[in-house]
RNA sequence: GGGCGAUUAGCUCAGUUGGUUAGAGCGCCGCUCUGAUAAGGCGGAGGUCCGUGGUUCGAAUCCACGAUCGCCCA
């Protein structure tokens, strides 16, 4: 006996169930058994950050990893499995900085690097086991407790002898860099933290005109508009736009576009005004010694406000800095970490960049050199952990030089294969343009870089933890972990002076953590395979997972295949691809698939604060995680899915009908005791049919995943069971109501076949029918029953019913024009134009209700000739027109061996010529293909057609009554019915009645016997 | 400013080698089978496939230019 199923399912019910079941019976430990040995397919994972609870955009990634990863195991790869937590950086510091209630720096540094260090590590121990069950939950199936943890020592030590290689290549380097900085928390900001509207405010500052006199000039000076005064002092240079027109006024140039009324004399191109020098506002500073001030070229000079003329303090802007390195102006900081002026800037030291507004603007009022001064309101950027405003400041940072590799680079992404393709360009857009790797951060909890730079000159990079060990000054056995504050305790010998040095106190970008995996987990160049030997460190107790050897680095390098969103191909994509290309000169991805962002259903970005934001929790809970995955698995992944209940509650709806396929399986099995695989009937052409249905559903899904294209085995799977329900079984009903067992085989075997082909997809679905509809001797889960053997696909037959099914829906259509309904029999119709349709008349009649089909009635329809573009085109060209057009008149011959002679090319009416049907009245035209209807009644039409709306009366009060498919009945007919006698035992075989009499109720009324 | 995409029915979107009447889901209108399913089936209305030009016998599809939107970089 088959379970029965409900009328529809609860998928959080199913899912739980399902999970249970995994783990009881180690299903997935099974699968891995079964593949060992196997041929090998790399997945790499990619670290996600262990930090808060899972999102629902992670829930697309961990859709499409499970999703291939489960199609490859079922075709027999033996796969890693080995989950990727991202643990370190400045997101882990942020979380627990907000979680403790830190603002700052200084507030970390006086709760202790140490504890700080501590709570990080006990963060992501937490999330990575929430979102551990998130992932379980979701249906994935990973090796979980074998994670890899990038904050571990072995991943810390990697990147430190990926940092030494580059070193030796001389790429690595200190300079500067211009950036956003918060004076109260005493940190830089990255773009990445800055993005976002809510990141700027409203604000009111000083609008100062300035003028900067020039040097050889007397009377002549530059009108200069700032509203930062505290930078003026740091002021090196002006800049002006080559192209654009300038005017003097009042003893000041000005772009001319901004004083429209002047009237002057004197007007000059900008780039006359170039290099001249001027008197610098504040150069009796001791920070302004020896600074000559000039004027320097710049095409971005705004145009809209101030004077056309920027002042340009490289120390305390971006863009100014830029321009300092391509004019090599002197860059002086006028503010330190706080905010405040420092020691040079005479008087104006100590004092906060707002404090500092008033002496500026009055020192320069009591020199003459203020033109005006008012104040302003406009957007700036403020912190978003404090909202105090940002400044600018010049801060050293590391470098990673990238002159070198970008062209390897380039011809490694070369041999990638991405999807969507177009990718590919995107990556190497960014590889052609991409600055120096910025690799330091000012932090805490994040890779040491292992940099100790000495006084000699010399810059010792530190490759190993044995190498440290080695050249440190004092024995380090008590360094708990690699990881601030203990590491920097430690000092080496410098290796060419050998006096001791410290390690600078930055940290790493952490995506030189996750670029580094391929090498760090697969035990790259390690002689000896060490378990547990990747989970070193701060991953001690977190993973078990070993360190391979160099030989398992071989057999798993590169990984066939990567997913990730979109946004990593400047983050992930490059940083491993960068790393590998210098230590392995290959690409340590062949192919990678890349999806868009999640919005909701409306199309709007989810935000909490807007309220449309969906837990991943609260999403496999209402909705259930099957549909989770088939939502995503049904989005072209290049572009923004619109994720929700509405489209949720859409796909469960259309999930229905495969649901009550199986059902009505199990419902009618169960009558007869049906066993699969056991005692074939009589296999009908219908069967065949089904075979070679299902046979195309694994051909085209099979393509599918191999293309990693998961919309179009959405597309297969949902036409096929579109199929199934509309015509298989619709067509089969009275066999199955006979009990016919070669129906039963026939839909039971497209039924497994079918969960086989979309069990990647909604695995808990999958394995709850295989669990159901499964023969005894298969094995227990749809995972471990293997990918369906590719057979040849009867195209002949599917071609065929194809035919069937267009006359069918003619005939319908010819029917519904006509307004006739279908339960009215009718004498006979006619088919013009069908090839295959002559063996399925008794099919046509019963599925259309006519007695007799005619086909091929030449003189009923004429048939016109249309040209076969997709054969003619290349054969004819030009000529095709000329063919086409006699055709649209008629003007053609028929030959004697049966070709058409058209303007003189004599064609073959087969594959040369489409036939088409001309249109008659009463008739209804397809393609290729015409049905007419005879709608003339007579006596005996019209008695069937009222025995078949008594049957269905009848039924109709057979469901309202609640009896069961196999309840006999007890039937009474009006007098006015008794001529329906005529056909009792037709309607005692359709509504299970024993018995029908005549008697004197007003409406047929039935009773169970 | 450079680069990469997108623009198809009222809405959300498919449409991978150029081919005959451009599709799906939802919504709307009408009809309807049912001893699996009214959460089904069939039909209909609804389209200048963003615009202009080009290549071609033939363009939603390829090319050029332009418009609008999105993303990446500067």
């Amino acid at each position: 006996m088959f379970t029965r199923l409900s009328d529809k399912p609860d998928h959080p019910a199913v899912e739980k169930e399902i999970l249970a079941w995994w783990e009881a019976e180690g299903i997935f430990r099974k699968l891995r058994e079964q593949n060992a040995g196997g041929p090998k397919w790399s997945f790499m994972d990619g670290p996600i950050t262990a930090n808060n609870p899972m999102g629902i955009h992670h829930a697309w990634g961990r859709t499409l990893k499970d999703l291939f990863q489960r199609y490859k195991a079922l075709r027999g790869f033996e796969l890693r499995y080995q989950n990727g937590w991202d643990s370190q950086g400045l997101w882990v510091e942020v979380e627990v900085e907000k979680a403790l209630g830190l603002g700052s720096k200084r507030e970390i540094e006086e709760y202790g690097v140490a504890a700080f260090a501590a709570r990080c590590k006990e963060r992501v121990a937490h999330f990575s086991e929430v979102m551990t069950d998130q992932s379980k939950r979701l249906g994935q199936w990973m090796d979980w407790g074998n994670d890899y943890y990038t904050f571990s020592d072995t991943n810390i030590e990697y990147i430190w002898r990926f940092l030494k290689e580059c070193h030796s290549r001389g790429w690595i380097y200190k300079g500067h860099r211009s950036t956003q900085w918060c004076p109260r928390c005493g940190t830089s900001l990255s773009q990445h933290e800055q993005a976002g509207d809510d990141k700027y405010v409203e604000l009111a500052h000083p609008s100062l005109y300035v003028r900067f006199p020039f040097r050889d000039r007397r009377g002549e000076a530059l009108a200069v508009w700032t509203t930062t005064p505290w930078t003026l002092p740091a002021n090196v240079a002006a800049a002006v736009k080559p192209d654009a027109e300038y005017v003097l006024v009042d003893g000041a140039w000005w772009l001319r576009d901004l004083k429209p009324d002047a009237d002057t004399a004197r007007t000059a191109r900008g780039d006359e005004l170039v290099g001249l020098e001027y008197e610098g506002p504040f150069d009796f500073l001791p920070a302004q010694a020896g600074v000559v001030h000039r004027v320097i070229p710049w095409d971005e000079v705004e145009t809209n406000e101030g004077t056309g003329i920027v002042h340009i303090a490289p120390g305390a802007g971006a863009e100014d800095f830029e321009l300092a390195r391509v004019h090599d102006l002197p860059v002086l900081m006028p503010i330190d970490e706080g905010g405040r002026m420092l020691p040079a800037y005479g008087d104006f030291a100590t004092l906060t960049t707002d404090e500092v507004a008033a002496p500026v603007t009055q020192s320069l009022q009591e020199r003459g050199l203020l033109i005006e001064y008012g104040s302003i309101t406009h957007r700036y950027p403020i912190c978003w952990r404090c909202s105090t405003p940002l400044v600018f400041r010049v801060v050293d940072d590391w470098f990673i030089s990238c002159d070198e590799i970008r062209q390897p680079l380039l011809e490694a992404n070369a041999t990638v294969e991405w999807t969507p393709s177009f990718y590919s360009k995107r990556m190497d857009d960014w590889l052609r343009n991409m600055g120096d790797w910025n690799i330091s951060r000012k932090r805490y909890f994040g890779l040491p870089l292992p940099f100790y730079p000495c006084e000699c000159g010399t810059l010792n990079v530190v490759g190993s933890k044995l190498e440290l060990e080695e050249r440190a000054v004092a024995p380090i056995e008590d360094l708990p972990e690699l990881h601030r504050p203990w590491i920097d305790e430690v000092e080496i010998a410098c290796n060419q002076c050998a006096k001791p040095v410290r390690r600078i106190p930055e940290v790493g970008d952490a995506w030189l953590d996750a670029g580094i995996v391929p090498f760090s987990t697969l035990g790259w160049e390690n002689p000896e395979w060490v378990v547990h030997g990747y989970a070193t460190g701060a991953s001690a107790e977190l993973s078990g997972a070993d360190l391979p050897d160099h030989a398992y680095w071989e057999r798993w390098f590169p990984a066939n295949w990567v997913s990730e969103s979109r946004e990593q191909i400047r983050l992930w994509f490059y940083s491993q691809c960068f790393m590998a290309v210098t230590l392995d000169g290959r690409s340590p991805y062949q192919r990678v698939l890349t999806y868009e962002r999640v919005r909701d259903e409306t199309g709007r970005e989810m935000h909490k604060s807007w309220g449309n934001a969906i837990e991943a929790n609260e999403a496999f809970e209402r909705m259930g995680a099957d549909i989770v995955r088939w939502m995503f698995s049904e989005q072209v992944p290049s572009q923004n899915i619109n994720f929700g209940y509405g489209p949720a509650g859409e796909i469960k709806r259309r999930l229905l009908r495969f649901w009550h396929s199986v059902k009505f399986f199990v419902d009618y099995a169960n009558i007869v005791d049906f066993v699969p695989n056991t005692g074939r009937g009589e296999v009908g052409t219908l069967d065949r049919w089904l075979e070679a249905r299902t046979e195309q559903l694994v051909a085209e899904a099979t393509d599918a995943y191999e293309r990693f294209w998961t919309p179009d085995i959405i597309r297969a799977f949902e036409s096929f069971v579109d199929d199934l329900s509309n015509w298989y079984i619709r067509r089969s009903r009275r066999r199955f109501w006979d009990g016919d067992t070669a129906a039963l085989q026939a839909l039971w075997s497209a039924l497994v076949e079918s969960l086989r082909v979309i069990g990647p997809v909604m695995p808990f679905l999958a394995d709850h029918l295989w669990r159901v509809l499964r023969a005894d001797d298969a094995p227990a889960s749809v995972f471990l029953a293997g990918w369906p053997e590719a057979r040849d696909v009867d195209t002949a037959l599917l071609e065929e019913v194809a035919e069937v099914r267009a006359i069918v829906e003619l005939g319908r259509q010819a029917r519904g024009e006509a307004g006739v309904k279908l339960r009215q029999p009718l004498r006979r119709m006619t088919v013009a134009g069908a090839v295959h349709a002559e063996g399925h008349v008794d099919e046509l009649k019963e599925e259309l209700r006519v007695k007799e089909i005619e086909f091929d009635a030449g003189p009923v329809v004429r048939f016109n000739y249309k040209p076969n573009l997709r054969v003619l085109g290349p054969k004819l060209g030009k000529e095709l027109t000329v063919v086409r057009e006699a055709l649209s008149r008629n003007e053609f011959e028929r030959l004697d061996d049966g070709r058409i002679r058209v303007s003189g090319h004599d064609l073959s009416p087969e594959d040369e010529l489409i036939a088409e049907p001309v249109q008659q009245p009463g008739w209804v035209q397809g393609e290729r293909l015409a049905v007419g209807i005879e709608t003339q009644l007579d006596e005996e039409l019209r008695l069937e057609g009222r025995v078949l709306d008594l049957i269905h009366h009848v039924n109709t009060k057979r469901k309202e009554a609640g009896l069961e498919l196999t309840d006999r009945i007890e039937l009474k007919l009006p007098e006015s019915d008794a001529d329906l006698l005529a056909h009792e035992q037709w309607i005692k075989d359709e509504v299970l009645a024993v018995e029908i009499h005549t008697d004197g109720v007003a409406e047929p009324q039935i009773a169970k016997v």
